[in-house]
DNA sequence: AACTATTTATAAGA
DNA sequence: TTCTTATAAATAGTT
């Protein structure tokens, strides 16, 4: 329709293509609003062009055509439909609540909680399940308090051969009297504690408490003659 | 266009209505078509009937058409798009996953598995909940026990009973000898057997078994004297 | 964007 | 529905 007839094939000509494009697309909007009206029907229409930019039409609004199209579809085939993945989510979502709830009640079990439901074989079995966490869980518990106080053992003897060092610096450098009293009066005085501290094995019992000492006596000894 | 020029309103006359429906619909889609092709446009019809038959055209995937409009609209709102829904699940089931997680982890640490990366602190919570749960299962598995050898005892005494009477029904019927024999040999072996059971209290250490021989005679008793 | 020769779409009728 | 056909409408090429 027009001065001359065209094959229907991609224009390729850029500015022709670009015309042909602008008049096209208002003629099939034109018509698609025609058809809406004078059929009563639902129609929607989305045009993009090359460079992206969008027309559209639609009789009501694009959402409810979608809509009522994603409808339509979802009777024949689950591919196209958006809402098929929905579904699929909804049933993740449904199984992982359930683990959950079931994970939730043997923890809400294993707390001591709920336990009205449960015969004598099951509160044996759960019984014997906690022995064997609590053995489990108080050997590693002696185990890192074990480790805890080697290393600082370690530590505070390190520390102490620190200060004697020097000790001995300060003394041999005999720069100041009051220094080598004071020297003196502290190895003494730490000597006393350690002693009875480092000779012997400590426990685990009684190991809070010298340990806080150490740390202190460290500290102090660092902070006073570095 | 035609043999005469119609105003642009609904078609009052079905028939006429559906007739240019169809051949509209047609038109529209062939001019879809063209535009697609000569433009190089990205195009998508829908065409719904007054009766919901669906038409369509799309250059594309109507799917992908679909997916480009709302990527082109979700600048504006994101209430076209019908992915919002799939991401609201998504969003539940890696919420629910995690919830999932934590709670796994906590359970392995009850099992007393995992314990590696627990500091002494707490290893110490671990170790005082785990004591709890313990100390609630064992006293919750002692009320189920005494309540089932409450109950054990009650039967064993009321079918006790049962049977004293039935012997006594036998003795006073007089009606043979032979049972009356059997009657009170068994009456001399159950009381041998009861009497240590029955008059002291009965602790849980030793119920299992005197709670099954009662059953057993129970049964035997009844089955033979009803 | 406007013009216009031509093609195309389609209204009415069969 | 489909075919026919007269006519309205759309539009390709031009200005």
């Amino acid at each position: 329709m027009g001065r001359g007839k065209i094959a229907i094939r991609r224009i390729d000509n850029s500015t022709s293509r670009q015309v042909t494009f602008s008049k096209r697309r208002n003629g099939l909007l034109k018509k698609a609003k025609e058809l809406a009206i004078l059929c009563d029907a639902e129609v929607g229409v989305m045009i993009f062009s090359s460079t992206n930019k969008l027309y559209e039409f639609s009789s009501a609004s694009m959402k409810s055509v979608i809509q009522h199209y994603n409808k339509s579809k979802e009777e024949n085939s689950q591919l196209v439909n958006p809402m098929s993945n929905v579904k699929l989510w909804q049933m993740e979502a449904a199984m992982l609540k359930q683990q959950l709830q079931n994970l939730h009640e043997t923890h809400r079990q294993l707390m001591g909680e709920e336990l009205c439901g449960l015969g004598v074989e099951d509160l044996q079995k759960l019984e014997n399940q906690l022995a064997v966490s609590l053995q489990g869980i108080r050997i590693k518990k002696e185990e890192v308090l074990t480790n805890e106080i080697r290393e600082l053992n370690r530590k505070g003897s390190q520390i102490h051969q620190e200060n004697v060092q020097l000790y001995k610096k300060i003394f041999m450098q005999e720069k100041c009297f009051s220094q080598i009293h004071e020297a003196k009066a502290y190895a003494a005085s730490y000597d006393e504690i350690s002693n009875s501290l480092h000779e012997t094995p400590v426990s685990i019992e009684h190991i809070t408490l010298p340990i806080r000492s150490y740390a202190n006596l460290n500290i102090g000894g660092l902070l006073t003659y570095q």
